[in-house]
DNA sequence: ACGCGCTCTGTTAGCGGTCACACTCGCCGT
DNA sequence: ACGGCGAGTGTGACCGCTAACAGAGCGCGT
């Protein structure tokens, strides 16, 4: 029942002047006289006037929005991530529509496109963190910016990612100059490039230091996998140095270490990945590896705005790497 | 480079109809005959066309998104919010624009619903769950639908939220059925509704039981805060059931009460709040009380759909009742 | 005095849809 | 035979904004 919101004809009418130049004004044109500027921003304020984005969008073609396809909010990854990318966007004066997807296949994800297209986004930023999202990514149309993030490194695609493998590396690393022999690998799932990064980087710094490598411990991403992994670990009395693919999958090794009373770090030593904030209260605090989702976000939205902007040029890469954040649960291994 | 998408009017001469017949076609108006429509969606699916939503909003004055407005969405209890209203939303043919905001002050919120409004969004939720946000919300344009959720009880405000006063009534009342002579509670923030409503429930419980009530714990919503709690908790030998304001706290007071050599659950037990999906690898695994993210956001969308399509009537208020999930944690207590 | 270029402003034509309305049929009742 | 009606379709006017161009007024060189 309310009124008509007032629009750019109605501000111009009350300052006396034209709509084009209250456009003026509000696109920060140089040449409007500073009293007019004045008159009509007065205007503006009296009225309440809000500027329609949907008109904007319909005559320039494209809206200020930066459409996202994500996965799974929850995760502590995906969702700082959402985070950050989101305070990223409001910063370049950018609103962020999200369109979550049960799974990343190819009809999902390209339903999800279709309507951020719809929209006519600026731009869109996939979360693909899982092989399947690779494929369904090459048929989409090609017209539109597009970034992936946590995507597949193979594929000729504009994309931004932590740098699982020197993550992995650091804290294999960290494990073996504590001195320990060798380290195991409880993994995430096998379809994600976050995984298989983690995996390589393990692999890479014990083959380095001419270490053995043990026999990969495959899970998920969750609590419960890690402590079924844990027990059979825990069973296993040569291994004294794990390093898990996240922290979750650590809290569950750490529990069922402490239940088959293996002690860490002084039995075993133990690393995750993601630095949950929680991480530092895990019995004992969990040395893991912490990714700047900040900068991931920053990088990925830098990429979009220069294929908003200029026809090509800028780079298509971009790896952020993460950080050793060392606790107390990792020790060298015990004496035989 | 690519050329103009394409329009109802390039569909319109390839199916040889008007414009107009292509839009009833889209809209399923009825009366189209069956050959039209189908020669129509043949054109549709050659041009590979798209209707373009924002020249749609424009003339209908609103737009098939809902602004979301939230805080910390980093957050396990946000988070969740936030993807559970994302998958209501577009079930029901919407999509999700997020704010994040820094803090929930007015000055903030009111730039982000500027943004959404400026967008013409068909209505806004507000994820406000302090005290700042319920004025800040009473000073918005009145003319959109609105609705918020985990926010203040005592404003006339449509609002959804999780019954906290039950689910810590359950939480203290399941301690005191195990034997404990009272329960302690470690709070979440202050200026947080979430942490009023579950002291409230907490408070409620032990009167009503006859249980004396010990002095509030206050804290955040962090490990680090609970485990400095915890170190308070574990000195004073009289204490044997702490109830959390949530799960992350939980962890905190489990490792400083593990420090001090105090078992969970022999010598103390432990409730937290939330269910995030670690609590059950927690050491030991945690009782606690399981919100339904999923009935929170449906009740909000459903609320806001009811505003944006009549003028009025619907519940304004709505609570979701949360449950209790009993595990290891707790136990009678030790005799003395 | 004149024309040129600059600054500032107004006019007009869309962008791609929806809505209100008019029109053409074929069918029915009387 | 004729008016009325409903189904199916087309026409034109907008929604609120931006882009392109036109025009007014002024200072300046010649």
């Amino acid at each position: 029942m309310a009124v008509r919101d007032p629009a750019m004809t109605d501000v111009a009418r009350l300052a006396g002047v034209s709509h084009q130049t209250v456009s003026r004004v509000l696109n920060g044109h140089p040449n409007v006289r500073e009293q007019t500027r004045l008159r009509v921003q007065a205007a503006i304020a009296e009225l309440g006037y809000r500027p329609n984005r949907a008109a904007r969008a319909l005559v320039t073609g494209r809206s200020q929005v930066i459409g996202v396809v994500a996965q799974n909010t929850t995760l502590y990854g995906p969702a700082s991530l959402l985070a950050a990318l989101e305070q990223a966007a409001a910063e370049s004066g950018f609103a962020v529509s999200v369109g979550s997807v049960r799974d990343l296949d190819h009809r999902s994800i390209s339903a999800v496109v279709e309507r951020h297209l719809a929209h006519r986004v600026a731009g869109i930023v996939v979360i693909a963190p899982v092989e399947s999202a690779g494929e369904a990514l090459e048929r989409l149309p090609k017209d539109v910016p597009l970034v992936t993030v946590d995507g597949d490194p193979h594929r000729p695609m504009p994309l931004v990612t932590v740098d699982q493998a020197a993550g992995a590396r650091a804290a294999t690393q960290h494990l073996l100059d504590a001195g320990h022999p060798t380290v195991w690998h409880v993994s995430g799932p096998s379809d994600w490039f976050d995984s298989a990064g983690r995996i390589e980087g393990w692999r890479e710094a014990l083959t380095a230091a001419g270490a053995e490598v043990p026999p990969l411990v495959p899970a998920d991403w969750s609590a419960a996998a890690g402590y079924r992994c844990g027990q059979m670990l825990a069973r296993m009395p040569d291994v004294t140095a794990v390093f898990t693919a996240n922290d979750h999958l650590a809290l569950g090794v750490l529990r069922a270490l402490h239940e088959h009373g293996r002690r860490v770090p002084d039995d075993i030593s133990v690393v995750g990945f993601d630095d949950v904030p929680e991480a530092a209260y895990f019995i004992p605090p969990l040395t893991t590896v912490r990714p700047d989702f900040g900068a991931v976000a920053r990088a990925s939205l830098e990429m979009l705005l220069t294929q908003i902007e200029s026809v090509s040029g800028g780079a298509l890469r971009e790896t952020v790497a993460p950080t050793l954040v060392a606790r107390r649960s990792v020790a060298p291994p015990p004496r035989r």
